[in-house]
DNA sequence: AAGTGGTCTAGACCACACC
DNA sequence: GTGTGGTCTAGACCACTTC
């Protein structure tokens, strides 16, 4: 035991005691109080130790209870979502947006129900290519509440993607992001440079603020994409 | 402001201070000694709301610099890695997992090399359904080194999923996740009662222990799968 | 009623980076 | 050197939940 113990080390000495089974899958572990006197450390540093395991799923706790070990510990996995164009410059490539349409127009009913818009309000509707070294990297296809940003119709979209513009401009939107496969269809595949039918990954994001919907998007990447983690 | 300050109490002030941009992107905000004096609670209590913040991704802090409103706030969203079954069971499907092959077997140079095992070392190979009410829910075709887990040959892996029996049985290993679409071979499209080509979504995962590679496992989704999380 | 985790406080020391 | 965040301590009160 190291003479000066900070909450890494406890924490250390807590995930050696899950990995080697000395506390078993729901197991009571003792108390913060016993633990610090044990580990010769005070209690809030045993708590800072003992809480950042439990958010990660390792533990159970509760008041009076008492913490126990959790008999099938959920792993949580972190993915950073970046703006897209770190995500290209981070691997090594030049980014480039290409707005491809841009128009005002009325959303249909499935966009207006997600974003819980007036059904008499004009929306910004736009379609671009995220390229990677001109290779295309992501379509997208986006509806923007022009009611929450207004701003963006004085802005030239052929030089900012949407994507930056409204993550600087709207702090702190809440979200919502659904990833899922698809199939391409013509114009997709096009844009993409693939085939018809090709599997691609589709990232779909819905922000909104309060009770109004920002924006909504459809993410189709290039064939063979992968988005990794680790836990 | 109340008269009570907790961490959370204080953590929404800090919020409310980014989302009115009455601190701006990249600006220097107070030290937490003067925002403790301000707020009226200790250095401690504004030290918890900061480094929460700051873990989000919202924050830039650094010894003597102090602390910046980060310039382009990168969004975290956490995914809970589930156990099959469970995942089921919340949608309230019944599960049942369902064995096709298992044989001890020598891997792939592919596969001997990502889990760093010995070239003489046989390995369990397994391919397998995971079922939500009697329909093919995931597809998985699966690596185990013997070497670090000998008891799952005793195991009957047609009344338990290696999924369910790795985790209970290896605590806490590490971890990679890689997410991807692919079209369907042959094989999976049968399986998986869909056309050969259709888009599924492919999560490939890879666990070790020190240096020690456990598994690895390739699990394709039902077509029209989707992993949600919010930010 | 009593024990547990959740939190706040006040004070302290330190590591680090900027000067 | 100096100011900042990172952390530890000892003590305290409270909320919750089981007994």
């Amino acid at each position: 035991m190291p003479d000066v113990q900070t909450w890494k080390t406890v924490q250390h000495e807590l995930l050696r005691r899950l990995r080697e089974r000395i506390w078993q899958p729901g197991q009571l572990i003792p108390s913060e109080q016993v633990l610090a006197e044990e580990l010769g450390c005070s209690r809030a540093t045993v708590n800072r130790a003992l809480r950042g395991l439990a958010e990660g799923g390792l533990f159970d706790r509760r008041r009076k209870a008492g913490t126990r070990v959790a008999m099938i510990p959920v792993r949580k996995a972190n993915l950073n979502i970046d703006i897209i164009r770190l995500d290209v410059e981070k691997r090594g490539a030049v980014y480039r947006w290409a707005l491809i349409e841009q128009q005002r127009t009325f959303p249909t009913e499935r966009i207006r129900s997600r974003l819980e818009v007036d059904h008499d309000m004009e929306m910004l509707y736009l379609r671009g290519l995220h390229l990677a070294d001109e290779h295309p990297f992501i379509y997208e296809e986006r509806w923007i509440n022009l009611a929450v940003v207004p701003g963006i119709l004085e802005t030239d979209l052929n030089s900012i993607s949407p994507n930056e513009w409204l993550v600087r401009h709207i702090p702190l939107p809440s979200g919502e992001i659904v990833f899922s496969a698809a199939n391409t269809d013509a114009t997709e595949a096009s844009l993409l440079e693939t085939e018809e039918g090709a599997a691609v990954f589709v990232i779909e994001r819905r922000t909104w603020k309060g009770h109004q919907g920002i924006t909504i998007v459809r993410m189709v990447h290039e064939p063979g994409f992968r988005m990794r983690t680790t836990i």
